[in-house]
DNA sequence: ATACGACTTAAACCTTGGTTCAAGTCAACA
DNA sequence: TGTTGACTTGAACCAAGGTTTAAGTCGTAT
C-alpha cells in the first residue's frame, strides 16, 4: 500500500489543497489517517473514496448530500440499499441535467448561427 | 404585440417571480416597460430575452457573463462578432461540462452496478 | 545552524445566487 | 367602502462552497 500527501492528491485530481482540507472539515473525508507529524495521509482507499466524492461534486450533487452518502458507506453494508437508491436517484437527477443542457444548447446553436450568417452576411437584427 | 405580467412570465418558464425581480435588478433585463402603476411588462421582445437568459442559466453561465452577453445585445450590432465568439466558446465549455458529467456517471454506474449485485447476493464490502 | 518547502490549524473572509420581509400602491369586485 | 389579489420597492437575510490568512510545526538540504 502506497501513500501519497495532500500535494499529491491534491495534483492527481487537479483541485487545491484547500478544497480537500475543506471536504475533510465537512466530513466528505472521514477515517483520515496521519503521520507522526500530523499530515495526512492518503491510503489507496482513501484515494478512492476522494475520486468518488469529486465524481459526485462533478455531477453537481450538493456537500450536503455526499456527505448522507458518505456516512452510509461508513456505516456498512446495511445502508447497501439506501446508497444503490441514492445513487440510482441522483443518476436520474444528472440525466435529466444532462438532457437540459442540451436541449438549452440547441437554442444556444440558433444564435450561433445567426451571429455567423449575421457576420459574413453584414446584417443586422436584434439579439 | 401581447404583453404579460411578471406573474404569467414566471408561470411560463416555471420560476419564482423574485427570480425575475433578481435578474432585472442584476441587469439582466433591461429596458423594462412598465404599465401607469409601474408594474412591469413583458413584451415578446423581452420574454424572448429572458428566455435566452433562462438558457444560459441551464447552461451554468454565471450572472456576471449573462450581464455582459445582454449588455453587448443593447449596444447592438457592432457587438455581433463578440456575441458570437462568446456563444462559440460558451457551447464548447458547456460540451466539456456534458462530457465531464456523463464520464462522472460511468463511475456512478459502476456503484450502481455492485450495490445491485449485492442487493440480491447478500454480498458485503466498503464503499 | 538555519532557512526552505510542505505541511498543520482555526477563524475570518468572500462571491454567487437568490429568498424573504415590511411597507406600500392599485384595480376590481361584493 | 372596504377588502382581496397582484403587484411594487429596498433592505435584510440566507446557504453553499470555498479561499485566504495568520501563526505554527516539521524534515531536509546548505
Amino acid at each position: 500500500m502506497k501513500y501519497c500527501s495532500i500535494g499529491e492528491a491534491a495534483s492527481k485530481l487537479n483541485i487545491p489543497e484547500s478544497t480537500i482540507r475543506y471536504y475533510e472539515k465537512k466530513g466528505l473525508l472521514p477515517l483520515m489517517e496521519r503521520d507522526g507529524a500530523g499530515r495526512r495521509l492518503f491510503s489507496e482507499d482513501q484515494m478512492a473514496l476522494l475520486e468518488t466524492v469529486m465524481r459526485l461534486k462533478n455531477t453537481l450533487m450538493p456537500i450536503s448530500k455526499i456527505k448522507q452518502y458518505v456516512d452510509w458507506v461508513i456505516e456498512g453494508s446495511s445502508t447497501n440499499d439506501r446508497r444503490l437508491d441514492m445513487m440510482t436517484k441522483h443518476k436520474q437527477a444528472v440525466l435529466a441535467q444532462i438532457a437540459l443542457m442540451t436541449e438549452s444548447l440547441i437554442g444556444i446553436d440558433v444564435k450561433i448561427a445567426r451571429y455567423t450568417k449575421r457576420k459574413h452576411e453584414e446584417k443586422e437584427g436584434l439579439e
